[in-house]
DNA sequence: CTGAAAGCGCTTACAG
DNA sequence: CTGAAAGCGCTTACAG
């Protein structure tokens, strides 16, 4: 089927391209009856304006770019979701990439896209990334973009992320609460800024409460899998013969510290209770189900586009660009696994 | 910072628009003191062809076009980064958009990336969608499409599924292999064909093993949430006293049977043993862990991309289009839920 | 109210 | 070996 162009029905109508243009356009310069005149025409037709030749003519593609470690993460995927779906209702496609926490990928995929000429970038750093030309060069080509929660501060752009100090607080918090005495902190590198500003939360719940921090209680993992929260927490048995909470930096190390508790006959959560991060499906489904601080994943994402667009707008408009540092509050999500009737009685 | 065309370097040289660009395309009639000239300059002046002018002219946009139905399963995440990855290998971008399972939103994104001028379009049809027009619109088009998991008869398109008969028929003989008789079958809506194809390995496998059909332990759950999955054990429960097994089209109500089952009394998987489907993340941290069939699902997403590609290629030599189904391979996934020891002994 | 013309940045058939 | 010209499909400032 061939495709209906602008000419195709100027010829018809036996008018010209520009005159069938406006009166797409709805241009108040153009008589009504020609107006109709093409609009039936361009309906039956079924004539839809090549984006190929718009996007070129006004320099702009409609699309966002999207980069994100892991597409398959619960928590990546439904930010990804957030961001399709609000881009979607602003009339922006988007193209998705993952750099696989690789920093070359993430440094490839940056020109990809720039090459493409997206209207604008949603990027959420590499684990290895701790150099930032690349994104630097996409500031000075003025291209907008928004960095969401692996974010850093060499960059200066809009960035969204959620609240990982007061997150980590209100979860350490919920463990006090309920009697927690010794809580072993299980978390992961320090570099991207998350495991940091959980870690000073975590201090900063057990300073308000004058529970000691002894650093002998934290525990980093090299990476985030089942299997190193199993080693973690058996590690922190070994260590201790006292600890009575757990706080992991992630939903799966949780499950992994329970696995190893459970193993040395510990009873979850009337020896020892655990909070996860993240509010993974799995969380729910575990026994005993795994209390967790839920993250606004999907709004994360919704914000993001619509500083992503804003910036986009600004620009057309040659207005000042203005940077935002959005903070999401987060959930606290309170299960089995710390149970506080439980833990009341005892003592 | 001002982006570079080839105007700029023509006229920095003094020559051509014309030789520039033959220049950097390599010509054989361009002499070679010419085209250093040319590339040194380009080099440093950093210049990108305008994929917003080549694609234009060339009329392709050397992007993909994607519906899925959701972006948050495990499953179609793995399927998402094998189309990404395959993808960006053949130095195309990929679009994604998810229909939600949402009948109207699938058509409505369908326009929106015919609009785009996309050169390919894979798609996974939601549960909702029953009739095709849509569909039929994009191959009237000439827009290359494949169907993948999600599939259809009433197009005629290549398509990518996994051999959902043969990997039904090897959960259920793996089943029957360790001592089980009495097998229930938890399934699904058996619109998509997905279901109807996996009933059918499950009878044939009895047939072969000379166990009788019996519908009353076949049980069809209107979605495949969790609790789905505890309802439909429980009925099985109260429906029968013999049951030995249960293979569930999914892994997440094949969890939610076993929590049934433990509620029940009843020991997995010395009572009762479970097989699901699809090697879900959560399938190996359960307890006991559960047996699956494990789909290709990355290899799935790649096969979609060479097959669209493969049609992108034959239709611009103006070749003739073949169509081809290819049916994956799936693998057993033998864990605690469908111990084969413990099931020998007793009797 | 209508239309001829220029232009977006590139590619390529053609002439010299 | 080089370059002028046409054209991809649209938009819009300008002339009439």
């Amino acid at each position: 089927m061939k495709v209906t162009k602008l000419k195709d029905i100027a010829q018809l109508l036996g008018i010209s391209v520009t005159t069938v243009s406006k009166a797409l356009k709805d241009y108040p310069d153009i008589s009504e009856e020609t107006k109709q005149n093409v609009r039936v025409l361009a309906e039956k037709l079924n004539y839809k304006p090549s984006s190929l030749a718009v996007n070129f003519r006004n320099k702009e593609t409609k699309i966002l770019g999207l980069i994100i470690p892991e597409i398959v993460h619960y928590f990546f995927s439904n930010v990804i979701d957030g961001i399709i779906n609000e881009a979607e209702k602003m009339g922006y496609l988007v193209i998705t990439l993952q750099s696989n926490e690789s920093f070359e990928l993430e440094q490839k995929q940056i020109e990809l896209l720039l090459d493409q000429r997206v209207d604008g970038i949603i990027i959420s750093l590499s684990n290895q990334t701790k150099t930032f030309d690349h994104l630097k060069k996409v500031i000075r080509q003025e291209t907008p973009m928004v960095i969401i929660d692996r974010i850093t501060d060499e960059i200066n752009c809009s960035k969204v992320i959620i609240d990982d100090e007061k997150a980590a607080y209100q979860a350490v918090e919920h463990l006090i609460k309920i009697g927690c005495k010794r809580i072993v902190h299980i978390n992961g590198p320090l570099i991207p800024k998350n495991s940091m500003d959980r870690l000073i939360g975590y201090k900063k719940a057990l300073a308000d409460y004058n529970i000691p921090y002894d650093d002998s209680l934290v525990y980093s993992c090299e990476q985030f899998h089942y299997q190193d929260g199993i080693d973690a927490a058996n590690q922190a048995l070994k260590d201790h013969n006292d600890i009575d909470g757990i706080f992991a930096i992630t939903d799966l190390l949780a499950t992994g510290a329970m696995t190893a508790l459970k193993n040395h006959g510990k009873r979850i959560p009337e020896d020892v209770s655990v909070i996860g991060f993240s509010n993974w499906r799995l969380s729910e489904l575990i026994t005993p189900s795994l209390s967790t601080v839920e993250q606004p994943n999907f709004e994360m994402g919704k914000q993001a586009v619509s500083l992503l667009l804003n910036e986009i707008k600004a620009r057309k408009e040659e207005k000042m660009i203005e940077n935002f540092l959005v903070k999401l509050p987060t959930k606290l999500i309170e299960r089995a696994s710390t149970k506080p009737t439980v833990k009341a009685n005892p003592s």
